[in-house]
DNA sequence: ACAAGGTTGTAGCCAAGGCTACATTTCGGA
DNA sequence: TCCGAAATGTAGCCTTGGCTACAACCTTGT
């Protein structure tokens, strides 16, 4: 097949800067995912429940508490969340869509592992890491493939 | 289609310790990442050079050079590589194996990419993050779907 | 009305993984 | 040979994202 990058020659700049880069990206989508995974968890809270709140948030996401808060604390440092004390936490208009884009995400992944046949439960479990290392490009095709189908 | 899962009901304490498992292994994934990365590199290096040095572990991971030197001495800690004061990093049986493992599933992972559609410099860059999150189950769905073609 | 228990906030610890600045060692060319 | 440049090591800083312990605040049942 021979689909592969030739093995990256360290003499060689171009090569040398291009797979640094990919490196790069990898860590930059690392730093967002924790974003993306609270605004979605956030917005399914309210959604279902009219309020988010900090025991659920950290309960759901697998933290202490205090975790959470700190999550939260980013959330509203980024301008994609605001709270008062004591009540709970609200996304802004920019955490919304952010959730938005989130939960599509997440859904195409896992239907794209379900269709290539991954198992259903893997597929979820998965997509959770997966979702965060996906363009936009990667998810059109994602679409473009399923959508060539049922 | 309604594959999906449910919204998560916080109140059914089964969902939450399966929705935070979920998240939990993300989290753990994402902690080996940095391992695998090192390790398939510097096997990389010595096949190709014969030695891995810093200096170059540092330039193709896109870091600067204490950040590599840290990154090794965890790999040391954690048995998967030797080295000494001015000569390069060398990996052990543990670690060969793990850059063994490593190489075999990036390589799949941006197969499955481009057999779905994804262009091929899309699917080297997201395939540097996704490939830490393809469980065993999930890699093995991979080969059969690229097994089953050409 | 109020005490108890649950929720939230806060302080402070840790490890990982980035970085810069500087010291030391090695190595190749004059 | 030996000196300067490159490579490597080391110190120490920062942020993130975990945690525990404890304090303060609500809320609810009696
Ligand atoms: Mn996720
Ligand atoms: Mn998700
Ligand atoms: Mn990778
Ligand atoms: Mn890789």
């Amino acid at each position: 097949m021979m689909t592969h990058e030739p093995p990256a020659d360290p003499d060689d700049p171009a090569l040398a800067a291009a797979q640094a880069e990919r490196f790069s990206q990898a860590r930059t989508a690392q730093a967002q995912a924790l974003l993306e995974d609270y605004t979605e968890m956030i917005d399914d809270l309210i959604r279902e429940h009219g309020e988010a709140r900090i025991t659920d948030i950290a309960r759901l996401m697998g933290v202490a508490h205090p975790t959470a808060t700190k999550a939260v604390a980013r959330l509203k440092r980024e301008g994609l969340a605001v709270s008062r004390p004591y009540r709970g936490v609200f996304l802004t208009e920019a955490g919304a869509e952010m959730a938005e884009r989130v939960r599509s995400r997440h859904r195409v992944v896992v239907d794209l592992l379900i269709a290539v046949g991954v198992p259903p439960e893997s597929a979820e479990r998965d997509a959770e890491g997966i979702e965060h290392h996906v363009s936009d490009e990667t998810l059109m095709a994602f679409e473009r493939f399923l959508g060539g189908r049922g």
